[in-house]
DNA sequence: CATGAATGAGTCTTCATTCAT
DNA sequence: AATGAATGAAGACTCATTCAT
């Protein structure tokens, strides 16, 4: 995540009145526009971004912003929404790809939402932005509960339904909050937003442990029997 | 939380040269100025906050703030200092109070930490500030974890270790992120700041089904014995 | 005046290489253009109107302008000169038709100015701008002077003196200014200026009325002889 | 109309932080700023006016024009109010000052109405302004109309009324339109506007005549008797 | 000729901060 | 200590103008 123009966006400006450049990437720029902003307001928030400096990442001026966004708020919310689909596509993706037994899914699951949540800069970072600007931005907040956050917990609430069903989930009550299972993954995006330079964390471990922790629990059985993820790994 | 000036500070700012009021209330003027702080950052962010809306939710103006405050930035320190220490203060005094089994005492725990997280919104708006300001602030991530976070990850872990030994708890491998049993209240955290108005959550029932989950693990054992909350309840 | 283009431009510009529309409506662009700029001006004022609002309107894109204009100066300049030009032929016509008695000409002559000043929206709204631009355009002052205004008023005084010296008119000092012949048509003008939605004005009846106010004044005479207009309409 | 600042403003300025300066004129800012807001608006017409010279002109910054009014359009407005007043105060006064005939009594408002609209300046360019800018502010027209215009309309009626009733003025239709009476003002008002330094006019001359084509209007009559300005003066 | 993407100077407006009272 | 008038740097947004296609 560089602060100045890379070399080759320099380069380009640089070339000074040349036409070439500026149709060369016309359909592109709305894309690198929004790439910039991304930049720009995770590094200092919404309010504190300036739209010129978005431009002067993205290799344009200010004007530029304007051919292609009503304004400010709206760079934001395009930032958020391209950035956002992709995770949603995905998601709906995993969705497709069935699994076989529940534990096998879950964990597959799981794991697929860490990358989503914790792992990828990305998702990490838009997350930062929603929990900072939900008041600002309340029809963003609705759109990820709509195209990410529900179908995740209806899914996992439907697969806890079909481990109870099988027999390999016990049929406790978390089925009131399936949103539960994601709590590992969330709890460490904050850290990773929070602490992230701070505490270098070993995230492939952190989600080992994690799913042994949701599977098993913390008290002691009469005999061990599920994943033993510090053994295994 | 008045917009306006109440009758008593008017009366204040009225009576002129009344010096009996005025004197009372000059020590508590930075708390004031604190508390309305913390109503406008968590409203607007740091950025979008005007401090001529803090001065006149505290009932002062605009100059007042700087009798008290170098500049914006450290009214904004003060204030997450000032409303951070209270809890810092509970959960060394938690410490203090020893607890017999260790399911017991972690169960308290966690409840302790659902209070200061999850339930009572001033912490959770501390919590916003601190995720959406931490790039700007890191000197206040930085005591967050030294005078909060890192000493509650330390006793968890101790907590665990000592179970551990005492043979209540499995010695997986939790001890390497002994975090993950905040995760839950993290997660309602994070749930109340971006859904709070639009999914009305049983907090105390999270809770329960969230210890549930942590001491037993969503699979199925030979024989159940820990808490069922959904049936005890 | 339509705001979006009209069908047969839409179908020129869709049509790409159609010879033959272009060309014919090639000739007829600028005019559309001043058409639609006299529009915008008018209702917008010279600082507040946008090429790219006259563009839209003449259903052209903004460089289509500088195709034919210099800028957004010119556009003004030649949008007044060729909408006063119409009005300057008329004028000159009219004084070629000579007219038989004096009281005769100066009522059709009156008359005319009337359609010229404060019927004709046209004319109307020109001199809206002229007024309200007189200090940035200097030269169009000038030019309506030499053009329209001098022209009338030494018309005026040449009638003037015609008329009082076939003994019509009495050798009064209106000769020193002639322009108060058109102080009523001017009146006018400037209440639909500014009124016009406000008041409804019965601009026939207000010449009738002018003229006979003109012609007899005010003042009780020994015996009333001319226009009546209140018994002849 | 000094187009820089005063060498008292000048002055006052650099003085520096003076801070004696800020505080003295504190009641009179608005009042300031507003005049310099007249000759700017004037000279340059509202869009196309810098709030910055405003300020400058008022012998203050930028950000002191808006302690004091919401945005431009309010300094606008504000200031065709107060430099409107003076006039409707004016016209009231005169209202009750009774006179003794009513060609008496035309000759004194209608001197008076010459003073307002054509001789001061300020009268003058308050009525370009109101012309100019009458689609952006209709508000101001409409207070224009009921403060003024339509006062002195039904004033001019009555007096037309009473004159007839009298035997000294002919009942002609011009009751209909008594606002006739103001048009050389209007027209003297708007040869100003237009060509002010390209026509010097003789004001007082220009009054006499109108009021003698007024009373007497233009034909010849059997015997002479009203005022007879070219000869007389 | 016509287009429309891109520019960047220009303006309104905001607001943290100062300071005389 | 408290005020609030004044400042001026800063930033969102506009739009006349250019120019490669």
């Amino acid at each position: 995540m560089p602060t100045h123009p890379s070399d080759e966006e320099r380069e380009t400006r640089d070339s000074g009145k040349a036409g070439a450049v500026r149709t060369r990437r016309k359909a592109e720029r709305p894309g690198e526009i929004l790439e910039a902003a991304f930049e720009e307001f995770v590094q200092k928030g919404y309010a504190a971004t300036r739209l010129e400096d978005v431009a002067a990442r993205a290799g344009v001026t200010k004007g530029t912003i304007y051919v292609y966004f009503e304004n400010k708020e709206q760079v934001f919310v395009a930032m958020v929404r391209e950035l956002s689909r992709p995770v949603h596509v995905q998601a709906e993706e995993f969705a497709e790809s069935s699994a076989s037994s529940t534990a096998e899914f879950l964990r597959a699951y799981l794991c697929f939402l860490y990358r989503i949540l914790a792992t990828d800069p990305r998702g990490r970072e838009i997350f930062r932005l929603l929990i900072a600007e939900a008041n600002r931005f309340p029809e963003l907040i609705d759109e990820h509960h709509q195209n990410f956050m529900g179908p995740v917990v209806r899914r996992l609430r439907q697969s806890l339904e079909d481990g109870a069903e099988r027999g390999e989930i016990r049929r406790s009550s978390i089925l009131e909050f399936p949103e539960l299972l994601l709590s590992p993954a969330l709890s460490l995006n904050i850290s990773m937003l929070l602490f992230s330079d701070r505490r270098p964390i070993d995230m492939e471990r952190h989600f080992e442990i994690a799913v042994d922790l949701l599977l098993n629990g913390l008290l002691q059985r009469p005999a061990g029997k599920a994943d033993q993820p510090g053994q295994s790994s």
